[in-house]
DNA sequence: CGCTTTTGACCTGCGC
DNA sequence: GCGCAGGTCAAAAGCG
């Protein structure tokens, strides 16, 4: 096998059919997401082939809490088959399964590759060419247009390399045109890293999400800090490394929910569009969602104004100069936790009881049909866990976890309430995205 | 106390 | 072999 081709929607869209059955669609009472386009796209025939059989992935199945999430974006914000950008978040997704022989089963190894929409038949192969939002990202090719956008495929050749969008180390902005597929990347925004590459090389079978989403620095957060919007994984921040050729560094966060969790994520800025965030994830869980997490502790200390911090190229070895301001995945937990206790003091989202409700209903249906298999059924096992039955009113996430169980689907949630505005819609925007000024908001969210 | 972030140092892979 | 770049480690310090 010399290319393994792992690019399919079918976590999104089966997602989608979730959402459909009462899961996520009833999160946010936005218009109908054309889940008829996108359950059966053209190219969906043979997807669960593709993923049990090419890849024996127990866990192919599996929706992380981002990605599961992620679908209510796409559908919540595409209410017709000509989506512009400004209906909704760009959130772009791609999946990448880096592999040598090995291929370890892993949550990831779906190729969900939201991105540009590649018009040339020639070019792609596939028929990405519906209507989803499209980041900036991924706009930028002459051959997209900007408001479009979707699932992009990546195949990993057997040297490891991505075929689409091949690892540019140190890039330069150009974008990259897949030989084989015709499909445009932005290879400095996504950096596919190849087994070749240094750091890839040394983890088989590791599998990389990319994920694109709107970075809510402009208004809510500190005039020195980024908000990387948190998804209902502790994550612990444990290196920030400045990126040649992109003037943003990198934050390395890795799963602190449970020890032993490989899991890991990267966090940077494109380079192409500062208000987009480029989230790497890498390894999956190993543990269903935290139950609590604890994540309030240690994450609010007041920025250190230490001259280390703001000189950069006094860096000996050039690491850790900071061009912007590093990553604070945490503040938009904090900021969402205030501004939902606000929320719920007023008790003004009657709209979220309502959801809520109805997500419990599927949350219960859920439970019955679930396993107890963790490797077989990530449905029940990646979703927040709460064996005691507490709620965990002090994180935002962790109560939208009660709610849906999604973290990404109320960061979509939110998407779907942008038309009340006021409190709560920005006690549902993890992403500050209503924060944003009009100018400045990518997807027109005001 | 347990968690977090920060950040300099270190490690590793790759290209020349 | 060397330098570069990316990724990780771990000590220090802050927060709830």
């Amino acid at each position: 096998m010399d290319n393994y081709t792992i690019g399919d929607l079918t976590d999104i869209f089966r997602a989608s059919g979730a959402g459909q059955n009462g899961k996520a669609n009833t999160v946010a009472q936005a218009p109908p997401p054309p889940v008829s386009i996108l359950a059966e796209p053209p190219w969906h025939g043979n997807n669960t082939k593709i993923n049990d059989d090419s890849f024996g992935d127990p866990f192919s199945d599996m929706k992380d809490p981002l990605f599961h999430g992620l679908d209510p974006v796409f559908f919540s914000s595409s209410s017709s088959s000509s989506l512009s950008a400004a209906s909704g978040p760009p959130v772009d997704i791609i999946d990448v399964a880096c592999r040598d022989d090995v291929f370890v089963p892993n949550m990831f190894t779906r190729m969900l590759h939201m991105s540009a929409a590649d018009s040339s038949p020639a070019a792609t192969g596939h028929h990405h060419h519906h209507h989803l939002p499209v980041s900036p990202i991924c706009s930028d090719s002459p051959v997209v247009t900007s408001a479009s956008s979707f699932v992009k495929e990546i195949k990993i050749n057997s040297s490891g390399q991505a075929l689409l969008g091949h690892h540019h180390r140190g890039g330069d902005g150009a974008m990259s045109l897949n030989r084989s597929k015709g499909c445009l990347m932005d290879s400095t925004d996504m950096q596919i890293p190849s087994p070749s590459s240094s750091g890839i090389k040394r983890r088989k079978s590791q599998a990389k999400k990319v994920v694109c989403i709107p970075a809510p620095a402009a208004a809510n957060s500190r005039a020195s800090g980024e908000v990387v919007p948190s998804d209902l994984w502790a994550w612990r921040k444990y290196g920030q490394k400045p990126i040649k050729g992109s003037p943003y560094p990198r934050g390395y966060y890795r799963c602190s929910s449970s020890k032993g969790c490989s899991a890991r994520k990267q966090v940077e800025r494109s380079r192409t569009d500062p208000n987009m965030l480029v989230i790497t994830y890498t390894s999956e869980h190993n543990h269903p969602w935290p139950t609590q997490r604890n994540a309030l502790a240690g994450s609010t200390r007041s920025q250190p104004s230490k001259a280390s911090c703001s000189s950069t190229g006094n860096n000996p070895k050039g690491s850790h100069s900071n061009p912007p301001p590093p990553l604070a995945p945490k503040e938009a937990i904090a900021m969402a936790k205030d501004q939902k206790m606000e929320t719920d003091s007023a008790s003004a989202n009657t709209t979220t009881s309502t959801v809520k409700e109805e997500i419990e209903e599927a949350e219960r249906n859920l439970e019955m049909n679930g396993g107890e298999d963790f490797n077989t059924e990530f449905s029940h096992s990646y979703r927040p866990s709460d064996p005691e039955g507490t709620s965990r009113s002090d994180d935002f996430f962790a109560d939208l976890g009660e709610i849906d169980g999604d973290p990404m689907n109320h960061l979509l949630f939110s998407h779907g309430f942008g038309g009340e505005g006021g409190k709560d819609t920005k006690g549902l925007d993890p992403f500050g995205i209503f924060d944003w000024p009009e100018e400045q908001n990518p997807f027109g969210v005001k």
